[in-house]
RNA sequence: GUGGAUGUAGCUCAGAUGGUUAGAGCACCAGAUUGUGGCUCUGGGGGUCGUGGGUUCAAAUCCCAUCUUCCACCCCA
């Protein structure tokens, strides 16, 4: 196609056929959100740069390397936002969210952007769902959040793995952190490029290095590893008790350490079983210093986030559909074209009585509107002719049993709503 | 950001070593006697071979650049 204009890289169109599973996922989410006990909640899609530098952190990947930043007319730096949990951090702060009864749950949805490298499951806008519950820091809460994550992919019948970690506190972390930074600070030239990088940003991910040696150096300089305070120990320990009550099952994985600076204790991140490329659908944690950080009163929080298109890749990987709700209930074909008029008024006629009718608008044989009604998917036809209109009357097809039967014109729409309309479809979850 | 692949009709792909009007299947559209779909048959439309340069008498086929997508890494959703 020459001359023509493309969507910028890394961006997807959702089109018809696809974009009903979009709705489907997150319709679902929208109700188990319902069901917890979150309400939704909006925020911008661009924030001040600042928001996510400090949010963020500045040493982050997220930060450093990935932000769609721009300045406005009047100069001021704005930045397309990469992740939901600092603008809601910083909207509970601004609209004094912490003056109603605590804890504050809520739930958001929406396109996200991150200038990478776009691969398949990872896009530079994409989406995620997401909870946040300020106010409460009770390890109950840690395992609900986590529960709440697992329990809504188990409702779609994916196959998925909680992996858990507590990455401590802000008083027991650094001390693991210093560590490690110490223990390796005279074996630096024995640490690959990767984990060099590491050692001065975020020494914990050389505990998660790909090369054994990495690994190996390491956890050799953190040799007694149990860093964690009694408190982020207790905090940890009581969390997976939780998960063990819910019967969720779980993989505690001492080196997952997510890369958002602001996580604290609990961090999780569920994950697709399997070598696939991008395997994360989710992650999430606590973030127990971020309201401060922004001016806010001290309040504890934790969240997740999940990828939207990632789900859906996961839920394709697992062979798992959604119900079918775009489809007509009627199709109105003319057998001749002086009917047209009639045919659009007994449209209109259908449709105010919430059945979903379409008809040919190309001026194409009988035949072939037949055809287009079949693969329409619509369980009837509705045949407009000279010869029942004479009668009063119009034929109604069955396209399923391929017979046929005449009803009187006044009849048609309550015979519809009784057979057809009910009975042949999937209650749409679209429309609770 | 690093390294490596890829790009031919709407879709999936053929098109050795460069050579006449670029093909198939599926999809789409239209027919197969009087007003009737899904099967079958017949016919048809549709591609400046991702884009832009270059080499050559001649390029979808060779070279360069660029864009896209994909894979690995970094990281993450």
């Amino acid at each position: 196609m020459p001359n023509s204009i493309n969507r910028p890289r890394g961006t997807i169109d959702v089109l018809p056929g696809e974009v009903e599973k979009w709705r489907y996922v997150e319709e679902s989410f929208r109700r188990i959100c319902r069901e917890y006990g979150y309400a939704e909640i909006r925020t911008p899609v661009f924030e001040y740069t600042e928001l996510f530098d400090r949010g963020v952190g500045d040493t982050t990947d997220i930060v450093e390397k990935e932000m769609y930043t721009f300045l406005d007319r009047s100069e001021r730096s704005l930045s397309l936002r990469p992740e939901g949990t600092a603008p809601i951090a910083r909207a509970y702060v601004e609209d004094k969210l912490f003056s109603g009864p605590l804890p504050v749950k809520v739930y958001y949805l929406g396109p996200m952007f991150r200038y990478d490298r776009p691969q398949a499951g990872r896009y530079r806008q994409f989406h995620q769902l997401g909870v946040e519950v300020f106010g409460s820091c009770a390890p109950a809460i840690d395992a609900e959040v986590a529960a709440m994550a697992m329990d809504f992919c188990r409702r779609f019948g994916l196959k998925l793995d909680l992996h858990i970690n507590s990455v401590g506190c802000s008083a027991c972390r650094p001390v693991m952190r210093e560590r490690l930074y110490a223990g390796l600070k005279t074996r630096l030239e024995d640490l690959c490029n990767d984990c060099y990088m590491r050692w001065t940003k975020n020494p914990l991910r050389i505990l998660d290095c790909k090369i054994k040696r990495c690994r190996e150096m390491a956890e050799e300089a953190v040799a007694g590893f149990n860093f964690l305070c009694p408190e982020c120990a207790d905090h940890f320990r009581e969390t997976l008790g939780y998960l063990d009550a819910l019967n969720v099952a779980y993989i505690v994985d001492p080196c997952l350490v997510r890369g958002l600076d602001y996580y604290t204790r609990t961090a999780f991140e569920i994950m697709a079983p399997g070598a696939g490329a991008q395997r994360s659908v989710g992650g999430g944690g606590r973030y127990d210093g971020l309201v401060e950080m922004f001016g806010g009163p001290p309040t504890p929080g934790i969240g997740y986030a999940m990828g939207l298109e990632r789900f859906l890749l996961v839920m394709q990987e697992q062979g798992l559909t959604v119900p079918d709700s775009g489809r007509l209930d009627v199709y109105l074909v003319t057998a001749e074209k002086d009917l047209e008029g009639k045919a659009l008024g007994l449209l209109q006629e259908l449709r105010a009585n919430g059945i979903r009718a379409d008809k040919d608008y190309t001026g194409r044989s009988m035949k072939a509107q037949l055809k287009q009604a079949g693969k329409s998917g619509a369980p009837y036809v509705v045949i407009l002719g000279g010869d029942e209109l004479g009668k009063g009357r119009v034929a109604l097809k069955d396209m399923l049993s391929g017979r046929q039967t005449e009803v009187p014109l006044a009849d048609l729409t309550a015979r519809l709503l009784s057979q057809g309309h009910d009975s042949k479809h999937e209650p749409s979850l679209l429309a609770r």
